[in-house]
DNA sequence: GTCTATACCTGGATAGAC
DNA sequence: GTCTATCCAGGTATAGAC
């Protein structure tokens, strides 16, 4: 953690960042190592100096990412008060996340990760979407959403904003992604709202 | 196409069957060509005879899992009048496909195919999610779904549904996902149908 | 049409100089 | 810490017998 950070960027961060470009644009197996080195501008010998292997790398990069999408859900959670509040704008930051960070939104809600890295769990079980699966819950419970099997709430609730986003980054839809979110939003909740709620 | 079918089941069927096995278990990457001939009880040179190479394999697959999905989807809008009634019967068909078939949707629906399949149309813009599209599409002239952005429509209807699912193949809920299908349906459809219809 | 043996090469990973 | 050169396994695809 505590690499020389003088002057030029460091070159675990030159290393991820052209990890980044090339699993979201290539995949995991269609970029060799070599093309990372050529891509970051660095030699094969610094990538396995900040990283044991090609697996490590991955999980490295994802674990970052799914960092930072669990510090934006808590920081949510946090600043706003119900349910549906809260869900909403974690919602905005799913598409506002898309259009500012296009190539970590694909590599984390795309990529087949247990192809290549086998112990990790898949991401729908992972922490942010257990986060978001409880702030659900909660609206259940507080009566604010309908009593339905919470699973069911959550996916319906988020499922139709994951799936734009999907067709957006396959090329399918023309961005920004932001300007359907309101729309998707009041489907979204009126999923799953409760009867007063609306 | 024309291939002997003399008691035995024939060879080229028989690796396919062993494909999808492995490509929905495995991933297409960790699958080699050495591991279907051993799954499917077959000689390397019966693979290359049949298929040109492992990519025209993926691809045949695929392409017959997509057949098998239009010509649901094209029964059930001819047994079907309403958009409603025939959304219905689509997202029944998703279901209950996913239990009869688990490994069937794993590969069409879950698997990254353009990294190994880099002609092939994403599936969100392939023939069976376009039908889709137009239903809905029609629903919304005929003042049965609100008037929406029709991808909106699409994906808040059956974003639901399809997370769901992967939820289930993910094996982060436990199946048979039928018995979810009615709340799935009731939350999709409440997301987007007009003041009207409930 | 089916098989075995093998050619060939990509690509992950290491060695070891600087 | 950074680099180049190299090793070597695994995997696709082919050759050619039967």
């Amino acid at each position: 953690m505590e690499t020389a950070r003088v002057g030029t960027v460091d070159k675990r961060e030159q290393i991820l960042q052209a990890t980044l470009k090339l699993f979201s644009s290539e995949g995991f197996f269609n970029t060799s190592i070599h093309d990372i080195r050529r891509e970051a501008d660095v030699s094969i010998g610094s990538i396995y100096h900040y990283f044991t292997n090609k697996e490590t790398l991955a999980r490295a990069l994802y674990d970052e990412l799914v960092d930072e999408m669990v510090r934006a859900i808590r920081a949510v959670i946090l600043e706003q008060d119900t349910c549906q509040e809260r869900c909403r704008a974690i919602m905005r930051f799913f598409f506002s996340w898309t259009d500012s960070n296009p190539q970590s939104m694909h590599y984390i809600m795309y990529a087949r990760h247990q192809e290549f890295m086998p112990e990790v769990k898949p991401i729908c079980s992972s922490e942010p979407f257990f986060l978001v699966f409880q702030v659900v819950g909660e609206g259940i419970e507080q009566g604010e959403v309908r009593a339905v099997n919470p699973a069911v709430a959550t996916t319906s609730l988020f499922g139709g904003a994951i799936r734009l986003i999907h067709l957006y980054l396959d090329g399918s839809l023309e961005g920004p992604v932001e300007k359907y979110f309101e729309e998707t939003w009041q489907c979204g909740w009126r999923a799953i709202a409760a009867a007063t709620s609306h």
